[in-house]
DNA sequence: GCATGTTGTAACACTTTATCTTACAACTGA
DNA sequence: TCAGTTGTAAGATAAAGTGTTACAACATGC
């Protein structure tokens, strides 16, 4: 299965934020028409970027803005807040390998390692791409329509 | 959402036919007695890997064994023939992003790229693990166990 | 203080996917 | 031919994702 379009979501959240926040009030009925979605979804995944620090939002005024510079929030914080996997495992292990035969009590102990090394590799990478990487681009592409 | 179980109990079938190919007869009963799971669970994988010409099963007569040396089958090809993503994309993006939000419209284009690195970086990484590794550390655990 | 707009969150519906299970025809080797 | 096994369909169940309605709590401007 794919890792859930919250994570997609989240990041487009941030590049609303930091294109429209000196013109347009971020609220969630705002995001929510850039997404395309319904604004409680969007509200739910504000609250898991708020709790993670990565946002603020105002209750009653309305409104989320970043309180980092965009270089320090990586797509890893991103992905982490919205918890796109169970307790962090990327890899669903089969949950009763049978402890009477000698392979199925050891197939844990024998992949356990190799499975964080992937799962390792890919959150290292996702560690070295930051919101404004994502911020940037996306002006580039922008500034590309209005030629 | 995490990866299907379909590839760790993958990995497993191949540990056991590895294991107990010179004195059993693999056929899906006795892997789902490891595995413990539903023989028919094990037939649906036995077929995804067949079709990825990584083992063969005898029709009637009954049991699988692999076609190829252990150290020249990767995690990936266990990981593609089991199709645990759809259209081998690990990220699902949300689908309808409004094309007319500036945004909305290029997200695509300033994160598809990102993505598809951080993909890589997890196919990599499970390319240079082969079925040889499992099987070799699992007899180290098992033997480990008779001392 | 009150009206207005917004957030935070519960509740529920719907869809999709994974996983489990039963059943049985097709097949193979003894 | 028989016994054991595979291949596969069909349906059950469970879990997660996603969409939607509703409404109390809250902040701000007037």
């Amino acid at each position: 299965m794919q890792i859930s379009s919250r994570f997609t979501v989240a990041v487009h959240i941030f590049a609303c934020i930091a294109a429209f926040e000196k013109d347009y009030k971020l609220t969630s009925d705002f995001l929510a028409g850039s997404v395309n979605v319904n604004p409680v979804v969007i509200r739910r995944i504000l609250q898991q970027l708020k709790a993670a620090n990565l946002i603020t939002v105002s209750r009653g005024g309305g409104g989320a803005s970043i309180v980092k510079p965009l270089n320090e929030i990586t797509l890893f914080d991103v992905y982490n807040a919205v918890e796109c996997v169970e307790n962090g495992k990327l890899f669903h292990f089969h949950e009763n390998p049978n402890p009477k035969c000698p392979v199925g009590r050891n197939i844990h102990n024998a992949l356990d390692d190799k499975l964080h090394r992937i799962q390792q590799a890919m959150e290292n990478e996702m560690c070295k791409i930051t919101i404004f990487d994502i911020v940037k681009d996306t002006q580039a592409y922008i500034e590309q329509e209005n030629k």
